[in-house]
DNA sequence: GAATCCATGTAATTGGTTACATGATTCA
DNA sequence: TGAATCATGTAACCAATTACATGGATTC
């Protein structure tokens, strides 16, 4: 708490942080890990490549915000483990709570529904049903996720000081929108067959 | 339909086009429109900056999918106006239906949850009470469009093989998707009340 | 025998943002 | 008078992906 004052404990070397630093010390906060376990741990909430991970590693190791162990292991390669110091943890606290940038979602699937009135209505619905497929397995996959965490920590998602709980809100939340998505793209097929049928009777 | 075979139109220099090539190609299908007019149209849908678009429009006119038209106008910049060629048509509507790429959403109000339990359940109730002035805002306007949208268009958006349709769902949709995030929010918000309440007590 | 997992990296390229440049018109 | 809108662009930089490189252990 005095560090600031008494004894500044890293170099600060002041750079600007993009939003995947700040999520790798989340990660990192959470549990010290390896750059190959940071790019799993992250697949479904902020997909990066380990030619990103590793640099970016070694730039917020520069920065004093961590600082790496390498732990030998038998059977499989050995692995460099990154845990987070005081600063960094100091660095993180800051910045959550600050305004957040408005959100992008990219998804090419409605970059192709926009144009999709080119198309005859039986291949957009053709387009739909492939979707169907991809949401209920990326549901299923969540929910057997959502049940596990709930069943190993029952009490420590209640907490709001402990992170499980965050763990919890944010599948429950990638859930509620899938589950959203569905019976969106429901409505659309519905109508789709709607018109279909009413151009064959004509 | 004989084109390929009698009269290829265009020069076609073959380079991979990514999803903002046809999101330019969708909106100057709908309605030919200048360089600065595409950026207000995507700026809910595929946000993309000026800097951008122009070198990316003389990209698409070299590979002859799109012509462009200088337009003079009185008390303002003359402009210049891109409208699809026949190849360009045929490239985008070759593909829409395509496998789509996943979708990725990068919000930095979900990275900062991420790692919100080191912060005061307190002042993550406020950061909740932002995200829902944020969410009411875009949903009003959402809401405001969809409706001038469906009087306006009352038959044609019952039509998918018109494009109001698409205009009118992927409307709906971002909608429903902030909707859907106002009562998750709002679920997360009763929780921190009932943590912050019990902790009040002890 | 081939594919996948574990593990760490570099080089080249593409995608996207920020900053800079210019200039008339309209609105508060 | 200052800000916002309309209009088109370039240069520099940061973010992210693809391709390349290596190599043992495990699984099909």
């Amino acid at each position: 708490m005095k560090d600031d004052v008494i004894a500044p404990e890293a170099p600060v070397i002041t750079a600007k942080l993009n939003t995947l630093c700040f999520q790798i010390l989340g990660v990192l906060l959470r549990q010290p890990r390896s750059g190959y376990e940071i790019v799993k741990q992250l697949e479904m909430v902020w997909p990066v490549k380990t030619s990103q991970i590793y640099p970016t590693l070694a730039r917020l190791e520069k920065m004093g915000l961590v600082v790496s162990d390498d732990v030998e292991q038998q059977g499989r390669p050995n692995k460099r483990v990154y845990s987070v110091t005081r600063s960094g943890e100091k660095t993180l606290r800051d910045w959550v709570g600050t305004e957040p940038a408005p959100p992008v979602w990219r998804d090419e699937f409605l970059t192709m529904l926009y144009s999709a009135w080119t198309k005859d209505p039986q291949q957009v619905l053709a387009m739909f049903e492939c979707r169907l497929k991809y949401l209920d397995d990326t549901m299923n996959m969540l929910r057997s996720r959502l049940a596990e965490h709930r069943a190993t920590f029952p009490e420590e998602l209640k907490n709001p000081r402990n992170w499980h709980f965050f763990r919890d809100i944010l599948i429950s939340r990638r859930l509620f929108n899938y589950e959203q998505e569905l019976v969106w793209s429901q409505s659309v097929i519905y109508k789709l067959r709607e018109f279909i049928d009413g151009e064959r009777e004509s």
